[in-house]
DNA sequence: CGGCTGACTCTGG
DNA sequence: TCCAGAGCCAGCC
């Protein structure tokens, strides 16, 4: 496993624009991202499965797991580390020095999509 | 068609 | 709060 099926391209296309559109400082769930996609029915790990492929430009620190944890640090606690590094870069706030959980109430990004999938911050 | 595998999520102990 | 188990579903043998 080393490149996208032709299949598999497409869909994460999708997932990476939505990523991209994420704004520095807040993060989204796994889940989150599998229901903003206009159009198609998306699960959470078709979402992980995009993550494993994504390309440099694309801000794949930002999509975290539901309640903040980070789920790559099963597999590797490199890119834990590097997620956590970089997240606390562009200012989101963990829980704690010792967690490895994002503070949601404070850090996750609160959006509203209209029928073109244009997507809307809405902080209030 | 059957079995395996997840950068997921939820529930229960 | 942490850990296991089960459900999930598309994609790939």
């Amino acid at each position: 496993m080393s490149t996208p099926s032709e299949s598999e391209r497409d869909l994460f296309e999708r997932v990476y624009t939505f990523v991209r559109s994420i704004p520095p400082g807040k993060v989204v769930t796994y889940g989150q991202v599998a229901g903003s996609i206009p159009g198609v029915a998306l699960t959470a790990r078709q979402v992980g499965a995009a993550m494993g492929y994504v390309p440099k430009d694309v801000p794949w620190q930002r999509v975290v797991g539901a309640n903040g944890f980070l789920p790559i640090a099963k597999r590797s606690p490199e890119l834990k580390l590097l997620q956590r590094r970089l997240l606390a870069g562009e200012g989101v706030v963990f829980v704690s020095e010792e967690s490895d959980r994002v503070d949601m109430a404070r850090s996750q990004w609160n959006y509203v999509a209209d029928e073109t999938g244009s997507l809307f911050e809405d902080e209030g």
